[in-house]
DNA sequence: CTGTTAGCGCATTCAA
DNA sequence: TTGAATGCGCTAACAG
């Protein structure tokens, strides 16, 4: 039985609510918005409202004001739990300085990006996190001319005078292979990313003055890219790499990537960690889900993204401050894919 | 060094934009939105436009013509892989027909959904998607009273007359059941998550039925209700599980749940499948990633998801129609970790 | 403390 | 085909 299609009951707006409590649309608007007015004035408005079921319309007020009291988050590829976890940071932050939270997942591309930050600049969000991939001089530029306040969480050149909270990445591959090295490992392979990235870049050169510094050799054969921060590219890598070379131990990019190492190495009957030890990054929910617990270099992400929104805010709140440049220091969160190689292996 | 703080270059609009082309503004309206128009006089409108860098208000259009071009998917648990394949299906379908998605997260509360809902009658989209765990009486009225339409990814009181997609979780968990009793297993545990839930007092229900069904029995022992559809919440109802009983497989009401089963199993020294047989549910990238690799059943999320956005889509252009309620059959996707008993445990 | 009024930027009706 | 004018619903001056 279809209700009278004719009989739409029209959305309630101030002019109704006014009408109903017998004042006028200033006072309505004001009570509403908890400014001063007499108990009594106050009370009907309330009442109006509610049994008409008032809810105050955005656009009109975002016209009206220049705000929407939302956050934009650009993320590349929800399927990294990575994003996820800083997702839900974002959130958190967000919710309690009294903003939405609305997630754009864009591609990988700075273009993506870009036409994301035209989008927003339309209007939709007061301003913008972004973690992107690849940086590219177009990608600076629109931020600089953006509408709206952008803060990246990553690394970007300085000059850009771009809010940014970068991670430590070469610092926390070196926490990785130090850590290997101590566990008596020495054929340490690494398995990155795209190295176009801006992760990709600055893990390799992580990985390459880690091996410099604590006087290890590495081979081409020990080192591989994957054509993405995914498991599947991951997967194919990890394949290719135990083809070409032995290595004791493996350093990956992220822990999606490590978790294909894993899944790779099990299916040569290789033991993970007696026969080759394996770290990732991120220490994501992946790393703490995979079997065995994954070793993994925290990048902050947590604590990035939490830095990241409250800059935003702040500058949303101050839009003329000099733009900051923060940066979070790894640490490393060891789990039995590490394990000493004097553990049981030496039995 | 800061730009001049008072300079700010006013975001151009249809004015500004009218002027340097010499036009009226409804002229530049109307160029731009793809309207007849002289050849000449559109080509000065969108030089004036490009020179300016117009770009069209959105509240402001929105306030005019009532419409969004956005679309909210709302999600309870962006940690469960389920909800990420959605997404990504929901945003493609939303793409292709002109529409943006923005995600909101909720808590898994009937109540966050409702407050959503009325935050969504302030006008943020045009329509709405959802995958609410509980369903309540409240929140079947909010859908029903929503300023905006709804689709509903799960299970809805046919009475609602709301629009929705199910999955039909007893025939899929009844797959799994005979799955295992073929491979010839007769002890099978259930790991439940909350049973004040949909899914999980449909899955339960599933369970039981196929065990009664095929003739099997069950006890109190065997089953056991995670806190909710978490990892961490089934780490800990597997452990219990296996404390109080000895099953020789489990099914798992999702991935997730299947996942910490597998950690708890090699955590105790029981193999996969020789000693116990173990069945997830969504199919989603953790089954797969999984080691070994996890036999799940495949409720047809991103089917689903796709089905109820275009559902969504069709409503919005034609707001009369009727309420569907549109059934994904469930298939099972096998795995290492169901492998027949008759396998290599036997040798 | 309360009411009147002017626009925010745009799409659109009505004249020309 | 084009321009002038109206109003979407709201907030914030300004008056009273």
């Amino acid at each position: 039985m279809p209700e009278q299609p004719t009989t739409e009951p029209r959305r309630s707006t101030l002019v109704l609510v006014a009408e109903r409590a017998g004042v006028s649309i200033a006072s309505v608007s004001r009570v509403l918005n908890g400014q001063p007015a007499s108990p009594q004035l106050a009370e009907r408005v309330r009442r109006a409202a509610d049994e008409l079921g008032y809810v105050p319309d955005a656009s009109a007020r975002t016209l009206k004001t220049g705000r929407t009291d939302q956050l934009a988050l650009a993320v590349a590829d929800l399927g990294n739990p990575v994003y996820v976890k800083m997702m839900h940071e974002v959130a958190r932050v967000a919710a309690k300085n009294g903003y939405r939270l609305v997630l754009s997942s864009t591609g990988s591309d700075a273009d993506d990006q870009i036409e994301l930050l035209n989008s927003l600049n339309r209007g939709f969000a007061d301003g913008l996190l972004l973690s992107p991939l690849r940086v590219t001089d177009e990608l600076v530029a629109a931020l600089q001319a953006s509408r709206i306040p952008a803060v990246v969480i990553g690394s970007l050149p300085p000059e850009a005078g771009v809010d940014s909270v970068r991670a430590d990445s070469v610092a926390g591959v070196g926490l990785a292979v130090e850590h290997l090295v101590a566990a008596g490992r020495h054929r340490i392979a690494f398995v990155n990313g795209p190295v176009d990235t801006v992760p990709g870049a600055a893990r390799l050169e992580g990985y390459l003055r880690a091996i410099d510094r604590l006087g290890l050799a590495t081979t081409a054969d020990l080192q591989i890219a994957a054509s993405d921060f995914t498991y599947k590219a991951g997967r194919k890598a990890a394949s290719r790499l135990l083809q070409q070379c032995s290595p004791d131990a493996i350093v990956c990019a992220n822990d999606l990537i490590a978790v294909a190492a894993l899944k790779e190495l099990a299916a040569r009957g290789l033991r993970v960690p007696e026969d080759v030890a394996v770290v990732g990054m991120d220490d994501s929910e992946a790393a703490e889900l995979a079997d065995p617990g994954l070793t993994s270099v925290n990048l902050g992400s947590a604590k990035r993204a939490r830095t990241a929104a409250k800059l935003l805010i702040r500058r949303l709140e101050n839009p003329g401050a000099d733009a900051q440049t923060v940066t979070i220091e790894p640490t490393l969160t060891v789990r039995e894919s590490t394990l000493a190689a004097g553990g049981e292996a030496r039995a």
